[in-house]
RNA sequence: GCACCCGUAGCUCAGCUGGAUAGAGCGUUUGAUUCCUAAUCAAGAGGCCGCUGGUUCGAGUCCAGCCGGGUGCACCA
């Protein structure tokens, strides 16, 4: 249960009771009711400010609405007391059973706790990575790989349902030079000598194996062929390579999408077309010329009739074209294509991650979607920044051409995938990253994961320890649930229970921004609640888990911590990272 | 020149979509280990929430305008 969505129904159904009684006016609108933990404790465990929204629509003074409400709130079996305090705020208490009854919550559903109902089933599209299909994922990329899929995790968790895909960018021009790069290694394979690799060809490695595998399979079949007959096949082979490579390199993190979308296919089988007619039906598109764009004018800027799109209708600056002046699609006709496909497939909620070097790109898009699906879907763009990377203090510098970037690979290797799930989870996506190797490789408190992963390990070496020295106790869950819970009394152990008890809410919150960051920032919370009660176990003996003598008492506390244990497993796995029970 | 993102403690950042006396970690000062993992915990100091107006019972949060930082700006992907 959500104590926070509990309460507000019941004082939604109390102020509709006092209407009907005459005291207060019927109909009102409770959108903006909240029912939240107040920030200071000291306010209680729930406070609601119904009475000041609700002031200014039943024309009366916040306290004469607070009054009898607070009076009919503390009448209710959960509420041991409820005050009016500050400007006409409700602060409630509530009793000690009602909280001990969200950790049988948890007992009870265990990794499914948390589970929501919020989207009941509904469709929605989550697209992430994405990178070009021309070399290994690299530092880049894990960002945005990391947010996505926990964001999927994340709406998975409140009742969507999540297809997680990869939009495969193997048309464009820079798959023509991988092919060639690939052809050039292959040639090499065959025995050639390859001097330097020309100047416009991708250099890297990783391209050596590609050359090879195609002249294990194909002999020498391409090689004194003009590039016009072998481009269009190797392009193809040198992409599959590629996207091998990528996938591989997406295991690394433990991330699996279940739709590789080519936009190849796109060109080949109407999709374009298709797309275009949608917007040609309802004239969205005509030819003309663009303004050169203020500030710097480029130095080739010539005036070109071009196919536009009007986008400006929808929100953007000004109109997009859809064809180059040789009449090729461009990329974001392509792109419109590829989401007027999502609308096809049934998607109208659509999530796109990108790079914050797409930023420019985002009204555009929004605006295609809005206008091809006649505004009945809607594309949501997150936006990833930067990652710098720190060792020693000082700024890794990377550049692609001195080939001194850090791969993906590189960096899982090195650190390992759950420090990096969790601190890339340790920003929200909109904010710049440092990550700091130094902190990464610290196995302290320092470090978020270890934190986190040492709380859940701590409660592990607990439950091993009273197997041993309790062995006739029976610790499965069922036992726990029947556990003496009024035995928990001590205000940490409660303190606890009530981090728990908003576990639910987290998670509906966490969904709603569309932030997994939340998820991260809540299990240190909590790991910190439980290091706070392990800590007063040490200063006073009588408050340890393991009691001997008192069999009741610690079955109670097992059932708390093996609670705890279960919610920072449920949060771990939704950001991706594992639980581990020992360290 | 325009668009988007950011500006909160010395540093790095949260802040539950408008709530009460603005929080955490690092760093700093002080303290806790015969004890279930001290890989941890407790306490103190530290603030013009970039600036100025506006909206209202109430603003770090919403709006406008400035200032400062980042990203991007026909046909490339």
């Amino acid at each position: 249960m959500n104590p926070y969505a509990y309460i507000r129904e019941q004082v939604i159904a109390i102020i509709t009771g006092l209407a009907e009684d005459g005291v207060l006016p019927a109909g009102m609108d409770f959108s903006n009711l909240a029912v939240e933990a107040p920030r200071d404790p000291d306010h209680g465990d729930v406070a609601t400010n119904a009475a000041l929204v609700l002031t200014k629509q039943a024309k009366m003074k916040p306290r004469d609405i607070a009054t009898p409400l607070a009076e009919r709130l503390g009448a209710l079996p959960d509420v041991t007391a409820a005050e009016i305090a500050g400007p006409g705020f409700i602060n409630l208490r509530l009793s000690e059973d009602f909280w001990r009854a969200r950790l049988m919550d948890v007992l009870g559903q265990g990794v499914n706790y948390g589970d929501s109902q919020m989207a009941a089933g509904e469709k929605i599209i989550v697209e992430y990575v994405s990178a070009n299909p021309t070399g290994p994922l690299h530092i880049g990329h894990v960002r945005g790989a990391v947010y996505g899929d926990a964001l999927a995790a994340l709406l998975s968790k409140v009742g969507y349902d999540v297809c997680k895909e990869y939009y495969i960018n193997d048309a464009g021009s820079q798959v023509d030079v991988l092919a060639r790069s690939v052809h050039l290694r292959y040639r090499e394979a065959l025995g050639e000598t390859i001097d330097a690799i020309p100047e416009g060809m991708y250099p890297g490695d990783y391209l050596v194996p590609v050359g090879e595998a195609l002249a294990a399979r194909d002999g020498d079949k391409w090689r004194d062929l003009d590039e016009a007959d072998w481009l269009v096949p190797l392009r193809r082979f040198a992409v599959d390579a590629m996207m091998d490579l990528i996938r591989d390199d997406l295991a690394l993190l433990g991330i699996e999408q279940s739709v590789f979308f080519s936009e190849e296919t796109l060109h080949l089988d109407g999709g374009i077309d298709r797309a275009m007619a949608a917007l040609k039906a309802q004239d969205l598109i005509y030819t003309g010329v663009l303004e050169p764009p203020k500030g710097k004018t480029p130095d080739d800027w010539e005036p070109r009739p071009q196919t536009l799109f009007k986008a400006s209708q929808f929100g953007d600056d000004v109109d997009r074209p859809l064809q180059k002046s040789d009449g090729a699609w461009t990329y974001f006709a392509a792109d419109i294509a590829y989401h007027y496909d999502k609308t096809q497939r049934g998607y109208s909620q659509m999530v796109d991650v990108w790079g914050a070097d797409h930023g420019g790109y985002i009204k555009r898009m929004k605006a295609a979607v809005r206008a091809m699906s006649g505004e009945q879907a809607s594309l949501d763009v997150r936006l990833c920044q930067m990652v710098r990377l720190l060792r020693g203090g000082d700024v890794v510098q990377m550049s692609k051409r001195s080939g001194t970037f850090i791969t993906l690979r590189e960096l899982v290797d090195e650190v390992g995938a759950d420090v990096v799930r969790f601190m890339m989870l340790t920003r929200k996506n909109d904010a710049p990253l440092d990550f700091d190797f130094d902190m990464a490789m610290e196995q302290s408190k320092d470090n978020p994961v270890f934190y986190v992963q040492y709380a859940h390990a701590r409660i592990h070496s607990v439950l091993r320890r009273v197997a041993d020295e309790l062995p006739d106790l029976n610790l499965d869950l069922n036992s726990l649930k029947g556990a003496n819970l009024s035995r928990l009394t001590d205000s940490a152990e409660m303190d606890l229970i009530k981090q728990m008890a908003t576990w639910p809410r987290a998670v509906e919150i966490a969904a709603q921004a569309r932030e997994p960051h939340r998820i991260a920032f809540y299990l240190n919370e909590l790991a910190s609640g439980f290091h706070v009660l392990w800590n007063k176990g040490n200063a006073e003996p009588n408050l340890r888990f393991i009691m001997e003598q008192d069999r009741e008492v610690t079955l109670a506390r097992i059932a708390l911590i093996q609670g705890v244990a279960l919610v920072l497993a449920s949060g771990l796995s939704l950001v991706g990272v594992t639980p581990v029970e020992r360290m």
